[in-house]
DNA sequence: ATGTGACTCTAAGTCCGTT
DNA sequence: AAACGGACTTAGAGTCACA
């Protein structure tokens, strides 16, 4: 089970990197702001498909996000 | 969008690969097994959570399979 | 520029089968 | 062992008004 905070805990960390807003970045990826926004903090889990247009979005590539989210569950795992 | 055909298609590849049967793989990533064996064909795409426990299961990285679709994507674009 | 609640719609995921 | 189908529950996708 992947927590759904850690997830949009690790998007968000790109997200800043990349200096870019929740509504620019939603609107590259063609989501909804205010659905972006649910992922972030972990409100909604997104889908495979959804990660992908995400990843697009911060021009990176989707296996990077989910090595980053693997490298954290083994740094901090959860009970 | 990702096409579910294709994470269907790298998903069995891996199970394949590792000579296990869908029954033996759903059971080890605690999924139903006619859920299982629809993603293998494309008719559902699974979850990122879902990935994880597939990938849990196989015995590798989720990004491991996440990169084998970038890769089949650039190979193979879609139209 | 972001958070939140309240929706509807669609698909993921479960469970019962048969071929 | 695996494809295939039907009916069901749950949760993400997508949208809006408002703070």
């Amino acid at each position: 089970m992947v927590s759904a905070a850690l997830v949009g805990q690790v998007i968000q960390s790109y997200r800043l990197r990349k200096g870019m807003s929740q509504e620019v970045l939603s609107g590259l990826a063609g989501l909804d702001r205010t659905h972006y926004s649910k992922i972030e903090r972990g409100l909604r889990s997104p889908t495979l498909d959804t990660l992908f247009k995400i990843a697009q979005a911060l021009d990176i590539p989707p296996s990077d996000i989910v090595r980053q989210i693997e490298q954290q569950i083994s740094e901090y795992p959860e009970p």
